[in-house]
Order: structure tokens, then sequence, then C-alpha cells
DNA sequence: GTCCAGGTAGGAG
DNA sequence: CTCCTACATGGA
């Protein structure tokens, strides 16, 4: 990457350090999906209008950016919860109770839910069905690519809502976006008529949130959880996917659950900040770092025998 | 060739 | 409401 336009690295000082590995899952493990690690160590994406560079140094987390853009440092402190508000709702997860929780918690220290803009969550998981987090990747940077804002150095924002509207069929094609396609067409028509979307279902309920964000096409309980927890810093949304319901069968002994049983499960045993502790859940499961022992559980938290 | 992937939509029972 | 399946695409 060319690198003469950049600011010289700067500490970045978060009120928590984040290891380099739990770094890696944060950037890299489906929580966004515009990040990408140089051949350096140095993680560079672009989230909204801000392009960045991030990188482990001997002080903690360093960052730098395009010279001239000057609100970089800011957004990178808001992205990545600089002032340790889910420290906090980390500590006061359940994981002295839950062995479980505890070594998820512990394999990765400071992960931490990255707080997305609406836009930038609602297109990645409307490309993420039935698709691994390399592929959607794949997807959603041939999207910006081919029809975002270009910014320095080659990189781009994502389409706007209009630009996904007006899109050539075959341009997105060439996105591999597959049937996903169609998704992103209609929900695209249907925000262009609504241009102040993201603040409005910002002022609502999750609740009403999560219903809002189901009206739109290729959004149903999963897609909607990621965007309300990614997108909108619900942190007691809990998504529930392959890999949740994975952890929750085979640590938490719940075979045979069904999605929406899960998820009023998480949201019971794990509390305000429940999306917090299903994001070390599925990390754990997906590195394979999930403690296999079962979990006592208490008996208010037995099996729903309905639904929601 | 077969199977699977941070699921969803549409239809049948 | 609860199952069941098709869906595009690419990688193992």
């Amino acid at each position: 990457m060319a690198s003469a336009d950049w600011t010289p690295w700067r500490p970045l000082r978060l009120a928590e350090d984040v290891p380099a590995s739990t770094l890696a899952e944060q950037l890299d493990g489906g929580q966004t999906f515009r990040w990408s690690r140089e051949a350096d160590g140095t993680w560079v994406g672009v989230f909204g209008r801000t392009l960045a560079a991030l990188r482990p140094g001997p002080l903690g987390l360093e960052w730098r950016g395009p010279k001239g853009a000057t609100e970089t440092e800011s957004a990178l402190r808001h992205y990545l919860d600089a002032d340790g508000s889910q420290a906090r709702l980390s500590e006061a997860l359940p994981w002295r109770s839950d062995p479980v929780l505890c070594s998820a918690r512990a394999a990765f220290p400071g992960l931490r839910i990255l707080r997305q803009d609406p836009h930038e969550a609602l297109i990645g998981f409307l490309c993420s069905s039935n698709k691994r987090i390399l592929q959607i990747r794949v997807m959603v940077a041939a999207l910006a690519e081919k029809l975002g804002l270009p910014l320095s150095d080659g990189f781009h924002a994502l389409p706007t809502w209009a630009a996904l509207a007006k899109a050539d069929d075959a341009v997105l094609r060439a996105c591999s976006l597959g049937y996903r396609a169609a998704y992103l067409r209609g929900t695209a028509q249907k925000l262009l008529a609504r241009p102040r979307w993201a603040e409005e279902f910002a002022g609502m309920a999750t609740k009403d949130l999560l219903d809002e964000l189901q009206s739109l096409p290729g959004v149903g309980p999963k897609v909607a959880a990621c965007v309300a927890l990614f997108g909108f810093g619900r942190l007691e949304s809990f998504p529930v996917d392959t890999w949740v319901v994975q952890a929750l069968a085979e640590a938490y002994g719940l075979r045979g659950w069904k999605p929406a049983q899960l998820e009023q499960f998480g949201k019971a045993h794990f509390g305000e900040a429940a999306g917090l502790a299903q994001q070390y859940l599925f990390s754990a499961a997906r590195q394979g770092a999930l403690r296999p022992a079962a979990v006592t559980l208490p008996s208010a938290l037995a099996r729903p025998k309905s639904r929601r």
C-alpha cells in the first residue's frame, strides 16, 4: 500500500488494551467485513467514510490515517469503544458462575462489539446469509469498489442505497452476490424513500427496531439481530447463527432447541449485554476454543414450551 | 460430483 | 404457527 500520504503512527490510548489476537478477531471475526491485514501485521480498513490503519504497539494500539483527514482518531475511538463502556458490561456478565463463558471470555480479552454505522452493518449482513465470512468480505469489497465513493489510496466507502437501487444487474452479478442481489436491491428501494431511516430506527425501542428491520427484504430474525447489535449498539440483542446454535448445544446442553428458544435463553441467561456474551461464544466456537464442559443451568432457565 | 456456508422467503400442512 | 425447501455462488 502506498503510504506516503499517511500520518505517522500514534498511540490510540484506549481505556483497555487490546491484544493482537483479540484485535484480529474483532476486525476479521464476522462483526465487520471491511478490514484486511497487511503483510507486516497492520490492519487497514474503512468504516463510514473513514479510512484508517491499526497495529499493536509497545504502548498499546497505534493508529494512522490519511493526512488531512482530521477526524480519523476520534472516529476510531468511537468505533473501538475507547472509553471502555463495554468493559463494565463485560465485567458484569455472569462469567463467574458460567465456566463456558469464563473460558470464552478469557480466550479473547478485551473483545468488544464494534460500534458500526447502521448502513455498514445492514449491507454486510444482507450479504451474509448462507455464506462464509471470507466470502462475505469478497462480496462487500466488490460492492464498495464498483459502486462506492472513492476514498484515498484506492479504497472506497460502501455504496449508498441510491447507488445500489440504480446499479446494473450485471454489476451486482459481478459482485458474486447470488440471490442476495435482490435483497440489496429491494432494501435499497425501500430505504431510498426514507433517507432518515437510520435516525428513525435509532430512536426506537429494540423490539420495534427489530420489527422494522425485519420488514426489509433479506432481513430475517438473525440479520435483524446483527444489525441491531453491531449497527445500533443494542448490546442486549442476541443473534443466533449456526455457530451460536452449535455452541449452546454442545457447551450448554441445549440440543434440539430452536433459534427463537435459544435467543430467549441467551437474553435471560446473559442479561443486558447478551450480545457481547454471544460474541465471546461465537468467536470461541469458530476458533474451536469452546470449552466442552456442560453448564448446570438454574431451573428458571428451563426450556420454554413456546417461543418468544 | 457432493456438501456446506454468521439465513430468508414462500408455500404447505 | 411450524415445518420444508429453493435459493446463487464459491471453496473444500
